[in-house]
DNA sequence: GTAATTTGTGATGTATTTGTGAAAATAATT
DNA sequence: AATTATTTTCACAAATACATCACAAATTAC
């Protein structure tokens, strides 16, 4: 089931979408400001969301741009007529459609119907097939090589994901420094091993709190360890 | 130029409409009735259709009826509040929006803007589902082929396309150069493999500020992310 | 406790990779 | 055939990553 997200600080409004979208067959979250909806939006996804431009704190144009941060969503704004138009009408914001109060609510199911349809099943192909890593707040996608901590992508170097995404995959077990200069590096390197020790310190450096993941195995090597 | 055809019996309305429209850049040309309407649009290509559903004779559905068996041109119907619901709801005439009177030109502005951008305002066959990519100002349509950046068509080269629904089409996922190479180029290019730091080049060019998108993965290739 | 060994880390010059403009080659149009 | 558009190649600039070194810190051996 359309799972919709209504953000609008007058609970009357509130209250006439979710009977008549819920009648059309959708489930509706109800959110009366823009930080509420941004925290509802981190926890759940939402098809489709309902946007006020007119709210107290974070207005309608901000808090749109913040969700559009987190997922492009396809949005809806309400709007007086004749407010803002510029900023409705430009596309920096990537706005679906708009509706002037007073709407009639068949009117807004109607344009809430062809918008989900026009994005039809694009948003479907996410999560698909990624091959994702998570302990605590570390979280490596494989597929897409990004890796994320506490929710902040980190840049990393191409060594460093090699190495992480090696030891990743080799969890729990005891590598020689040999092993992994051979394994990431390639059997034809024939540099200085401390290059190995220079890249964990980055690696390490890059993981923030998590760093306690590498650990040191004296006159071994090294191992990760969740 | 685009070209609009406008159809009202009121000419007070026309009058509004062609002013606007002609400030924003477009062509106009007026029709009084359905019938009117039907002969010019006969003579000439149009790119839009604004269309009064209550009007003497021969009424808004009925003309947009025949307006399409001559050729499927986007229609953007004018109605009361309510009036006639469930026809304009229906979409079996192939109405791509309407806006309800009484309405701001501004507003109608911004919907003729979208409706055009839509369809990419090419001879495109009817009824067929366009397979689109949205996101933010970015807009693909891989079934026409048309890329919009801001709502501005920009031209592409068959390489860009290639490479941009490619990417597009496997978003989110790392594609080492390799990999781009083969699916884009085909596995029996022997070519210099910078060619495709030249193709992203001239892709991110044509994307404008939405260059942002195509990543660069440092050793490895690039990646789409929205 | 001290020396020896091993690992951590900052700094730095070099190497590698990618970005980019322009020219050359190829393909498409007229 | 001539013109135009597209693709490819190339050379150099810019950005980034890497390997190495020197010294500090930690650990172990004696």
């Amino acid at each position: 089931m359309k799972n919709i997200l209504v953000v609008d600080d007058e609970e009357k409004i509130r209250i006439v979408i979710k009977k008549y979208a819920e009648f059309e067959g959708y489930n509706i979250v109800e959110a009366e400001d823009g930080m509420e909806a941004i925290d509802k939006f981190k926890k759940e996804d939402f098809d489709l969301v309902i946007l006020d431009v007119m709210m107290p704190e974070l207005d309608g144009f901000s808090t749109c741009k913040e969700l559009k941060k987190i997922k492009d969503v396809p949005v809806i704004m309400l709007s007086a007529r004749g407010e803002e138009y510029d900023k409705i009408h430009g596309f920096e914001l990537g706005i679906d459609d708009y509706v002037v109060k007073p709407f009639s609510p068949k009117e807004l199911m109607m344009r809430m119907n062809v918008v989900m349809s026009r994005r039809g099943n694009q948003n479907s192909l996410k999560g698909d097939e990624h091959e994702i890593y998570k302990t605590g707040g570390l979280v490596v996608d494989f597929t897409s090589r990004i890796v994320t901590v506490d929710g902040e992508k980190v840049d990393m170097t191409p060594k460093e994901y090699d190495l992480l995404f090696y030891m990743i995959k080799n969890r729990g077990i005891a590598l020689t420094r040999e092993k992994l200069i051979t394994d990431v590096w390639g059997y034809d390197y024939y540099g200085d091993d401390r290059t190995l020790d220079t890249h964990i310190k980055l690696l390490r450096s890059s993981l923030g709190e998590y760093r306690k993941y590498l650990v040191t195995l004296r006159g071994v090597g090294y191992r990760f360890e969740a």
